[in-house]
DNA sequence: ACCTGAACACCGTTCAAGT
DNA sequence: ACCTGAACACCGTTCAAGT
């Protein structure tokens, strides 16, 4: 009540709570707050509500998170959909190429989803349909069913434009300490090659050196040149 | 005191705890029961201790899944220790191939393994020394630092034996009801195309077609030999 | 020194009650 | 119909106390 005076009771004020809105609100407390702020109490509180009241609009939290990835896939749909389609078999890697690193720029934008999208234990409709998509490209290339089947699961993770690394680029730059690299020798001979060759090549660098972007480039056209050598051998 | 009422105050009896029986117990409550099962009221129970108890062996439930990574990494190691290193350049993709599946062994009576990995914010100490290992094979068969490094990036999850999936097999199985088809072939036509050939040619498919292991090593294979031949262009 | 009981500040979720 | 308050059964963790 007290929020309505000074202003008539317009319908503004007080927005009603949908299932678009409170994925929405989901996905902005995850890209704020990392995905251990994503709670139902924390979510309810960005949408000044109860967190009791989540429960008219998604089962449980595991729906609400499954209903963070469709929002996110959304988006990517919405970056992609603009993008030129294959105008001859040949032009399947270029167009792959463009799509993905579309989706992984959205991505790139919601850290969280990786892990999210990973871990959920049935497959999104718009997973699915993505999937598809790159399918079809296959196809378009010229690439057997039975080869787009397994491509697809060469690519894994990176048909959606992310790649979950064992090495975390801020340790790999911890352990680049240079005083560490003599204590590191005896147990990481190659590692600490590998280090120090950087260092010669760019003595400035801050070792902070992995370029995930390039990295992820780099990873993606060995799979898809690969893939085109099997399907058009010379 | 009751516990050794009729037999005499044998050591046997009260194992006293210790960081090792408590990750080495941690590690068992999670192949039984899964990584939600891993909790630190969980652990103690299945130890016969309480759960603050462990606080005196392990800082906090972060290090104890440090910890569990530890122990499985030290399984892999023990596996791998016996194999022939590679005998001339050549054989360096061989030995990678060995070492790598024999840590997918090991990893599939871990499942819960790649997650608790990929979910730790610092890099465990002997997964540092896994990755030297692989990245002295490189070098083996003749890669530079900076193609090894690359590789190493390209390879990701996949250079300790797992590689995680966004299509999950049971979904897939589920997804191929043939009934679901048709209605599934307006939004999925590449998707029910592929199915549909599987059908074909195996009318007896339980359309629970995807054969992980086959998939991992034609993904791992596409990978090595497509750095094979970027280091030894013909 | 090692282990414990009680307590605290969080979770997700249920249920009966409000409007 | 939609939202809420109180409660339940869990978490990880702290702290003072036991032996």
């Amino acid at each position: 009540m007290a929020a309505q005076v000074g202003t008539d009771a317009e319908p503004v004020a007080r927005t009603p709570l949908s299932r678009d809105r409170v994925l929405r609100t989901a996905v902005a407390v995850a890209d704020e707050g990392g995905l251990d702020a994503v709670t139902m109490r924390g979510v309810a509180e960005a949408l000044g509500v109860e967190a009791m009241s989540l429960y008219h609009h998604v089962a449980n939290k595991e729906a609400m998170l499954d209903g963070t990835v469709d929002v996110v896939l959304t988006e990517i749909m919405a970056v992609v959909a603009p993008l030129e389609p294959p105008d001859r078999p040949a032009a399947w890697k270029d167009t792959m190429r463009s799509r993905i690193l579309a989706a992984r720029e959205v991505l790139l934008r919601h850290p969280w989803a990786p892990t999210v999208i990973e871990s959920r234990t049935s497959i999104s409709p718009l997973v699915a349909v993505w999937m598809d998509g790159i399918l079809g490209l296959f196809r378009v290339g010229g690439l057997s069913w039975d080869l787009s089947h397994h491509a697809m699961h060469a690519l894994g993770s990176r048909a959606l434009g992310f790649n979950q690394e064992l090495f975390q680029p801020d340790d790999a730059a911890d352990a680049a300490d240079v005083d560490l690299l003599d204590e590191m020798a005896e147990h990481l001979p190659n590692i600490v090659g590998m280090l120090q060759e950087v260092v010669h090549d760019d003595p400035d660098s801050t070792l902070g050196w992995c370029d995930d972007q390039a990295e992820f480039e780099f990873g993606l056209d060995l799979l898809l040149d690969g893939l085109d050598r099997l399907c058009s051998p010379d």
